[in-house]
RNA sequence: GGGUGAUUAGCUCAGUUGGUAGAGCGCUUCCUUUACACGGAAGAUGUCGGGAGUUCGAGCCUCUCAUCACCCA
């Protein structure tokens, strides 16, 4: 049966992989030896909602050609698959089918949205698992989790309340970033900062009671450079929507120019006259005294920096805005809250959060308005007053200098950075809200340690010091997201009686230090005691509990427990609300008794990296004690994207320490961002996407895969072009057309080809080139250098096996010698095998293609044995060195002849002058194909060449093609003349080398050795050449 | 502003404890020779970003400058 000209890899890549999953190939274990080790890779989960893209198909790829590999090595591997809920991706994508409809996410109750969700994944989520195979993904696709699966769901509220209890999670009051889009809190990471064209205004804040200061200027050399009096402080904002919130005024403490209205009173510019707000004049080290004014607003409640600013001196932060970032609309009059504000600021009135979280500082003109709308009526009505900082305007279009420049307000037009969030691409919001966080400060020491000590190694090493320089700085994180998909926080809020049995408000805020430890202290001992708790009643006459349990039951069962210890009686009635304690009482008053104990759940979700980051565990049935997790966990490789090193691989490590107190691997791959050719981002704007499918669909999908490993070198910038898949796709061509190179040759293909044993220098070289290739390849594997893997086979399969070794065959495949023609047949078939074995991780479809050409196999090329077989075993020096050596001849010969132009095909005669008795036996031994590759007619020894030789000179003789009139003499005394000049370079750097006795002392002996070897053959080729200069000199 | 990395052939990139530079693609010339034109043969191209230092010896180590990229402010 002849073999087709080339692969067709569109209708053999699906039908193979079927072949495969049908063997049960990829299942955890196969082709495992007894009490084999095990080999674990979890699959970062794909989001739900994705698509294979290029990166995926890199990231994958790699993974695949590992698993593969330990595989066949016998190990019990499992990779392991799945899919993550994606949070508010999902919600997003469903919430854009539902505008299509006209409808919104609040057209629907929570649980029918969710419902929508589960909907549509039945339908449409997880096509990248499908699109995984295309690429030849050998994942345990029975296993593949999700992470809102009932199992995975009792991990995360499991790991939750554990944390809970431990004082690692905590509710607070904290600046987060907002996105005004999703109406949701979102992490640091989830942010981008991009630099924007922005603005700088500068306004002047009057000093109270019309207070006037000098203000001096000097430059560097303490010259006065300007001296005015002035009754204001300016100051410049890129947001003057938030001066409404503004709560101080800051300058540098050594700030000389503002040293003498430190501790004033000055007027916020904005709002109405009579009810100006006054803010103080502080120090802090935060303001730079060259940017700007050297003043800076503090807006504590809008701002990180300011949040930072205000903290440190008390000053009050007023929220501004709702949950759309529109300047809030509730709350009383302003003429009300400013008067209150006016007595804080006075410090007639004592504050706390909750108070001032209360208040809206925002006057009736702005109320309702979008923040950029009430931006722009700031400005002008500050303008309109005459409060804006006032420069010259530009000069007029005809350039002539006016008597009286125009004045334009203080303007400036700069680059500002700004942040947007990730998905939404809107501004992100600083906004002052109740979040949940895991104080990561009390779970990040195991994570770090495991890097510290080695545990984890992480790779390319520059991964470590980004992950030192990350965790040792960590902030808390930031946990609940007010999305609707995702795991709703297992917190939930009852009301109990008091110690004393009277109904009172009770709010702790768990948030500062001094509660958080009382808390701990209060969780460790007594549940029941408030004091301990350091909470305190208020008025109204409420008090409430925070209640963390893994399920309703539970949460109702500890409720039940509170009031049991207090009243002596066990409620067994609970009224689950959706609405503020406060709307409950105004329903059913302050008597529970009927209506059962009022109780509501935490609306908010976790942050999806939350169940992300168990993963490495949770995707193995835990909490159950499953057998999967007992004998995969933990796992081994973590290949990922640099881009979550912090989202991701970090919290793992956290998480797996803090819950199962191990670390989920041993080593992190981390790979960068795949980019176009020209190293762009891919984007669809930019039109430079790669689809890899697409890719898959043009070249197959081993084209795609080998260059994606021969991309992988550590650390490396990832450019993927087309041209590069191409290339590779001739390299599965050269592959194939190996084989039908046997197959032309009727090469038996029994299936069963050991090792044999080789009597042909030929062969025995081959034959060491293979155990050289499996060593490299291995070695290259074991150390993550999937390039060097992927050269070396590439440099194996084409340059040694198909340049040379089925050249070198032919002969003695067309040859008389029965016993040197079956030995060369029997070493042809193993090597074209070892080649397949080898090649298989990263070409899998092509390879097993072949491998099933056979007659009959034991099994399918990808549960074969991998080969362990040594070069110290298989290497025959001697066979090595004749090789090369005929190699290099016919590497000479074939140049000589391009160089004189003799045709291709015509044969010549060879001489050669002083051929030592090795020589004289590698020439014996390979005549043959010598003289059919290089086109050689007969080889005569000589003592003088004739006139007209093109010279070779080799080791152990001189080779001369005899090539009158056909040689040009001046050219070929360049092409020598060439090579000497090359060769006196070397010669000149061997020299230098050796006649310096510094580097005979202190060189290393072997280096010493090769360098005197080395000048020994260079200084004979030297010689060499010169007498066939000298001759050819002779002729002209 | 802080951090990390990069700068090597026309292009895209390798180069693993310092021993004197490689691959693929592209390019030039020749060849349709019985595995393969998705091929074969031959060939050209680099003071390894600039400068300084350590060393017998630096693409690799140190310092410095320049440019670029990414991450974090």
């Amino acid at each position: 049966m002849a073999m087709d000209k080339t692969f067709d890899a569109g209708s053999a890549e699906p039908r193979i992989y079927a072949k495969w999953e049908a063997a049960g190939a990829f299942k955890a274990g196969a082709n495992a030896k007894p009490d084999a080790e095990t080999f674990t890779i979890m699959l970062p989960p794909p989001n739900v909602t994705g698509f294979l893209h290029v990166g995926h198909a890199f990231n994958h790829t790699l993974m695949d050609i590992l698993m593969r590999w330990k595989r066949m090595q016998g190990f019990d591997t499992l990779w392991q698959p799945g899919l993550d809920h994606a949070g508010i991706a999902t919600q997003l994508v469903v919430e854009k089918q539902l505008a299509e409809l006209g409808e919104k996410r609040t057209d629907y109750s929570r649980e029918d949205f969710i419902a929508k969700i589960w909907e549509w994944k039945a339908i449409s989520g997880g096509t990248i698992q499908e699109q995984d195979k295309r690429i030849g993904a050998g994942m345990d696709w029975d296993r593949s989790a999700f992470t809102m699966d009932d199992t995975f769901h009792d991990a995360v509220i499991k790991v939750f309340v554990d944390m809970y209890n431990k004082g690692f999670i905590y509710r607070g009051k904290r600046l987060v970033n907002w996105d005004p889009h999703f109406e949701t809190a979102i992490s640091d990471l989830e942010v981008e900062n991009i630099e924007k064209d922005g603005h700088m205004w500068h306004f002047k804040y009057p000093l109270a009671g019309g207070a006037t200061y000098d203000y001096v200027e000097k430059d560097e050399d303490g010259n006065v450079t300007l001296r005015e009096t002035r009754d204001y402080i300016a100051i410049a904002t890129t947001r003057p929507e938030t001066m409404l919130g503004d709560g101080a005024v800051a300058v540098h403490p050594t700030d000389e120019r503002y040293a003498p209205i430190v501790g004033m009173l000055c007027e916020i510019p904005v709002g109405p006259k009579a009810q100006r707000r006054l803010i103080p004049i502080i120090t802090d080290e935060y303001p730079e005294k060259d940017f700007g004014s050297g003043a800076v607003k503090i807006t504590g409640a809008h701002d990180f920096n300011d949040y930072q600013v205000a903290k440190r001196a008390g000053i009050p932060m007023y929220n501004l805005m709702d949950t759309k970032a529109a300047m809030r609309a509730d709350g009383k009059p302003y003429v009300e809250e400013a008067a209150i504000a006016q007595a804080i600021a006075n410090g007639e009135q004592t504050f706390d959060e909750a108070m001032i979280a209360a208040m809206n500082m925002v006057p009736e003109e702005f109320r309702g308005l979008d923040r950029f709308e009430a931006r722009k009526a700031v400005i002008d009505a500050i303008t309109a007053e005459g409060l804006a900082v006032m420069v010259e305007g530009p000069p007029n279009e005809d350039g002539e200098v006016c008597m009286a420049p125009e004045m334009i307000p203080y303007v400036e037009s700069k680059k500002i950075m700004q942040p947007f969030g990730d998905r939404s691409k809107v501004v992100i919001e600083p906004m002052l809200t109740d979040q949940w966080y895991v104080d990561t400060a009390q779970i990040v020491e195991p994570a770090l340690d495991a890097v510290r000590e080695g545990r984890t190694k992480i790779m390319p090493e520059s991964g470590e010091k980004v992950y030192f320089h990350w965790l040792e700085n960590i902030e808390p994180w930031c946990i609940s997201r007010q999305l609707w998909w995702g795991h709703q926080i297992p917190v939930w809020t009852a009301q109990v009686p008091t110690l004393s049995g009277e109904v009172g408000s009770w709010k702790v805020n768990v948030g500062d230090e001094i509660s958080r430890a009382k808390a701990k202290k209060f969780l460790d001992n007594d549940r029941l005691d408030e004091k301990a708790m350091g909470g305190r009643l208020t008025q109204g006459g409420l008090l409430t509990m925070e209640f963390c349990a893994a399920s309703l039951e539970e949460a109702q069962e500890q409720i039940a427990e509170v009031w049991l210890a207090r009243t002596g009686q066990k409620p067994s009635l609970f009224s689950e609300i959706n609405t503020d304690p406060g709307d409950w009482y105004l329903n059913y008053g302050h008597s529970p008794e009927g209506k059962g104990i009022p109780m509501w759940r935490d609306p908010d979700v976790l942050d999806t990296w939350f169940s992300s980051g168990l993963w490495p565990f949770g995707t193995l049935g835990w909490p159950n004690d499953t057998p999967e997790l007992a004998k995969y966990f933990p796992g081994d490789v973590l290949i990922t994207g640099q881009d979550i090193l912090f989202f991701w691989v970090a919290r793992m490590m956290m998480m797996s320490n803090a819950v199962m107190d191990e670390d989920p691997f041993h080593t992190v791959y981390l790979h960068q961002l795949m980019r176009d050719a020209k190293g762009e981002k891919m984007s669809k704007t930019r039109g430079n996407v790669i689809d890899p499918l697409v890719m898959v669909d043009e070249y197959g999908a081993d084209a795609l895969r080998f260059t994606m490993g021969q991309m992988a070198a550590l650390g490396g910038v990832l450019k993927i072009s087309e041209d590069r898949i191409k290339g590779y796709r001739n390299f599965g061509t050269k592959l194939w057309n190996a084989f039908s190179f046997a197959e032309h040759y009727e090469i038996p293909n029994s299936g069963n080809h050991t090792l044999p044993k080789a009597e042909q220098t030929l062969n025995k070289w081959i034959i060491g080139e293979t155990a050289k290739v499996r060593e490299t390849v291995d070695a290259a594997l074991e150390t993550y250098r999937f390039n060097d893997a992927a050269n070396a086979l590439y440099a194996f399969t084409w340059g040694k096996v198909c340049d040379w070794y089925l050249e070198f065959s032919k002969p003695i495949l067309q040859g008389e010698d029965a016993a040197a023609k079956a030995e060369t047949e029997a070493t042809l078939r193993w090597v074209l095998d070892q080649a397949l074995i080898m090649l298989h991780p990263i070409m899998p479809f092509i390879t097993e293609e072949l491998w099933g050409l056979a007659d009959s196999r034991d099994t399918l090329l990808v549960t074969a044995d991998w080969p362990t077989y040594t070069a110290a075993d298989l290497v025959d020096a001697e066979a090595d060195r004749e090789m090369n050596w005929v190699i290099n001849l016919i590497d000479s010969v074939r140049s000589a002849r391009a160089q004189s132009h003799v045709p291709a095909g015509a044969k010549v005669p060879l001489v050669v002058m002083g051929l030592d008795a090795k020589g004289q036996s590698a020439w014996d031994n390979n005549s043959a194909l010598i003289q059919r590759i290089a086109r050689i007619e007969t080889l005569n020894h000589v003592d003088a060449f004739p006139k007209g030789c093109v010279t070779i000179p080799m080791e152990g003789g001189t080779f001369g093609l005899p090539l009158a009139g056909l040689i040009d003499v001046p050219a070929e005394i360049a092409r020598l003349e060439k090579s000497v000049t090359k060769l006196g370079k070397e010669l000149g750097g061997l020299r230098g080398r050796l006649n310096n006795p510094k580097f005979v002392e202190s060189a290393p002996e072997e280096v010493i050795a090769e360098a005197r070897e080395n000048l020994a053959l260079r200084e004979e080729e030297e010689a060499q050449l010169k007498a066939a200069i000298a001759r050819l000199a002779e002729l002209g």
